[in-house]
DNA sequence: TATAAACATGTAATTTATTACATGTAATAA
DNA sequence: TTATTACATGTAATAAATTACATGTTTATA
């Protein structure tokens, strides 16, 4: 018997969901990460090719290969019953506590203790730019895919996400705009 | 001459960081990932003992032991100038992309595709109350070390990770509770 | 005064994730 | 038509982080 709680492995599970509705190939799932899931979870390339293969060993995932183009081997993935057993079951368990953020932005703010030290200003400004410009690509997104609420409906838990990244990215810019206000008094 | 770019070892500046104004030891260290800056990164012991060696033999920082009691040893650790240097170039790298979120709840949201699923409710309210709890916590630390703004400025990176931290959770709560109320309409 | 909780420190094994190394095809644009 | 970009798949080495194993002291409390 064996009580072991090993590490998570979110990949896993993610690969699964991604498999659900639609074979796809270690390449499509490494551009899924540069897509909205991206922004809750990534991986590279160097971890899914393994992870798939590791999937396939233990009968989560079937695999088969096509050729594209004169001989270029693609090797398509689907979900089996046994790995949509085990996606559903990771669903159906209690969420963990909250994990912390690893915002290394926050932390260097931390270690500055000197309000007048005009690094703060600095890290505040560089830290607005890329939130702006991924709340720019959020919501580019979201008219893009989400315009009606028949679209939002048939693809509920991408809207969510979406949703939530964009509601997450407002917050971040209006709480950096307060301080660097603040820091200019 | 080697150009390659490593992860980055957070952890090494934190520990860094923390050691800037007191001698801490590595159980001081760790109880500290139980506080504000938990919400950020956290360690575990298993991780910070190895490191505090790593970082005295890179003479970043120095140690000394003392008895607490009759024969307990405590070892004392304390910053060198070469890692007072260390963590100010540190503070003035620019920063990187923002990384993902990594965040499993949403994940979760993300496969499941029916908007009736019971299951998304459960989810959302679990969430719910994890995150009641931690701005709970907030809050308390917040009145508890800042309630003026001589406090405040005092430690002012402490206090703006705090501020954060709490509006991040009312960011999210706001939101976990709209989502519910649609759920139930 | 026993005992439980918190203090205090470490190593080993394992998992997870990143960087670097490596190779080749197909489609597109100049 | 050539060059560049995107497509496509892998492994090796390394770093980062977690879990498990391990031991002992001090303080508070029942």
């Amino acid at each position: 018997m064996d009580f072991t709680i090993w590490q998570k492995n979110t990949l896993k599970f993610i690969i699964l969901g991604l498999l659900k509705h639609n074979e796809l190939t270690g390449y499509d799932i490494k551009k899924l990460f540069n897509c909205e899931i991206g922004d809750f979870w990534q991986a590279k390339h160097s971890q899914i090719y393994p992870e798939l293969k590791k999937l396939e060993e233990e009968k989560l995932i079937s695999s088969h290969i096509e050729i594209s183009g004169k001989k270029l081997e693609k090797t398509f993935y689907n979900i089996t019953a046994t790995g949509l057993t085990t996606l559903n079951n990771w669903l159906t368990e209690p969420q963990d506590k909250i994990p912390p953020t690893r915002d290394d932005f926050t932390l260097k703010l931390y270690f500055i203790d000197d309000k007048n030290n005009p690094r703060i200003e600095e890290l505040f400004a560089e830290e607005r730019l890329q939130h702006e410009e991924k709340l720019n690509y959020l919501t580019t997104r979201m008219t893009e895919l989400f315009s009606s609420t028949e679209k939002q409906k048939a693809h509920y838990g991408h809207y969510l996400i979406l949703k939530k990244a964009i509601i997450r990215e407002k917050a971040q810019l209006n709480w950096l705009n307060d301080e660097l206000n603040n820091i200019n008094k």
